[in-house]
DNA sequence: GAGCGGGATTTTAGCGTTAAAGTAGAGAGT
DNA sequence: ACTCTCTACTTTAACGCTAAAATCCCGCTC
């Protein structure tokens, strides 16, 4: 490995005067930085970032902590990387399966200090948790669980979402909508709030909300939403529309009506929720409720930006607008 | 911040001894040892794993380097974290766009010395490029390139995919073929040696190659693929067949098909490559070759942990093994 | 009771970098 | 000629940790 100080050795200069060349802090004449970067050429030489980061306390790195690496958070995370490299940081993505342990694991002071901030997608960790969570690095959270104030938080408009999905629907004749994965369930906000979206479309409309429609999966999966779907039908319940949690899960769902032979919008309507790349070109068109990734990602960002810039002001909460966007999955599509 | 200094004063013992204990490295009398834990909890001591980092050499930490974070590159890393995690490594993902200049970066003497090993999906540099790059730190390397002999090496038996999902089309009836995305790119072997399996496939059939069946793509998206086999279509070109170098690009063909009154598979087969979690959802289920993540994932980790338990034998070059899975969309399908 | 073995603990010496303070020398002002 | 300033560069002192060597202490042997 070679060091500042062979550099120092090899251009006749003392190694603060390579870190300043390097690091174009204060000011080296000319003839001096040329000899110093024919050294940097010659040897090779790179800096250290592990020592770099332990002496200036700096590692010009962001984390983004999701719960898996595919689909939505794929994403997400691709959307969020321009903008951390614009200030030029570099991102990394760190993987918690979505377990409150690993989650509390990526907030422990030991993993905090290798960032300058951190994006944490909350999924298993709830308000008590992340109230023992004690520290002054700039953290963003992302998602749908309930958050102590202090943090800043960015979460979806899930219920307005679900809503405008639902109204939609029967807006266009269906009366009998089941809430694929659209469980109460304290430990998912994000279903309980889209549940309650799916409701309130009912109540908005005059029409009863029938519990056999909600329908639990066991993850939130395109499979567990396919063998949900098909029990559904197997059981003979009747039902002329299907207001998924997801488009993962909704993309089961198209697979379950297509092996039953119901047809999509004839004889059911179908939306989603997260507007995923792959769902404008699933047949007839996913119509899917959008989370608009990329502003979701830009406020983010920015509120992780300016907590490492230096503000310290209270934290925001944020909720992301959504809008619906309408395909052939549901009548009054394109 | 809380420092072993601060829990050895706190504990009444030297550092080392705190160390010890936190490392269990050497024994430590259970009075002792007691006395150090009561003061790390009484602190809320955690080491500092950038000071261990730079004095230990080693940060138990592999970096798989991506392209872009999703579809395939979010399915495989989702496979590849749990056989990192089970040898007590991190993983994290870092994302290069596909840019030699990222690929070359992620690999320069400074990025290397944050990980103890490094996975890069190759999609940018050509062998010179990575001729140049010198380093004794563990890398895998995975993709399509070719690479220089001493890096071990992980892709897919492309021709081989190629001419499987070709060759069971005309089978079963195709005669004219869409290779789509399958041109010659010296920048793209994978393309190309797809482009050979579907060519190879004819050939066997006793069958001519038209070039005007081989139709280039701008990215490798389901947009572009759509985009492109639309042109196709209203080109008037006569087809019975389409064969997608990617699963994401064959999801497009679906969209094109299904906007173009084309049947699936009665009027037009349909076969892609990657075998992604979705293909077997998007009705009426996505013929596909299948790549075996999870093979692939093991393969590559195996590789790097033999080289970060200090193996130095010669590097491997493995060609992971592919399938066909048959589904709804080319016949003889379930 | 001097010498020895061995476990428990401490001391030493950095890992490679950078913030801050220090020095040396040239030119300007009086 | 004596400060005074300014620029260019160097010296010093960490950042928080750990490998290796050194020391201490105690019981045991002969």
């Amino acid at each position: 490995m070679v060091r500042m100080a062979d550099v120092a050795r090899e251009a006749g200069v003392s190694v603060m005067t390579v870190s300043n060349v390097v690091n174009e802090r204060l000011p080296v004449n000319e003839p001096t930085r040329a000899r110093v970067m024919a050294a940097v050429e010659a040897l090779g030489y790179e800096v250290n970032l592990t020592a770099r980061h332990l002496r200036a306390g700096r590692t010009d790195t962001v984390a983004f902590i999701v719960p898996s690496f595919h689909d939505y958070f794929g994403e997400v995370s691709d959307k969020i990387a321009p903008l951390i490299e614009a200030e030029g940081r570099h991102l990394v993505l760190e993987r918690t399966s979505g377990s409150p342990e690993h989650e509390m694991a990526a907030l422990s002071v030991a993993r905090l200090q290798l960032y300058d901030g951190v994006l944490l997608s909350v999924v298993g960790l709830d308000r008590d948790q992340l109230d023992r969570v004690r520290t002054a690095k700039p953290i963003v959270l992302l998602g749908e669980r309930d958050v102590p104030d202090r943090f800043n938080h960015v979460r979806l408009a899930n219920e307005e979402g679900a809503r405008l999905a639902t109204a939609h629907m029967i807006e266009h004749g269906s009366r009998r909508i089941v809430g694929l994965g659209c469980t109460f369930d304290t430990a998912h906000m994000m279903t309980s709030d889209r549940r309650i979206g799916w409701e309130r479309a009912h109540r908005d409309a005059g029409l009863d909300v029938d519990a056999r429609y909600v329908v639990p999966i066991s993850t939130f999966t395109s499979a567990a939403g396919r063998d949900a779907l098909l029990d559904v039908i197997a059981s003979g319940l009747p039902f002329d529309g299907v207001f998924a949690v997801t488009d993962v899960v909704a993309l089961g769902a198209v697979a379950a009506l297509a092996e039953s032979g119901l047809r999509v919008p004839t004889d059911v309507q179908l939306a989603g929720f997260d507007n995923l790349d792959m769902s404008s070109f699933v047949p007839p068109g996913l119509t899917s409720v959008d989370a608009n990734h990329e502003g979701v990602a830009e406020t983010a960002v920015g509120l992780l930006h300016r907590q490492m810039a230096g503000w310290t002001g209270p934290a925001e909460h944020v909720v992301a607008p959504v809008r619906l966007v309408v395909r052939g999955s549901t009548r009054g599509g394109a």
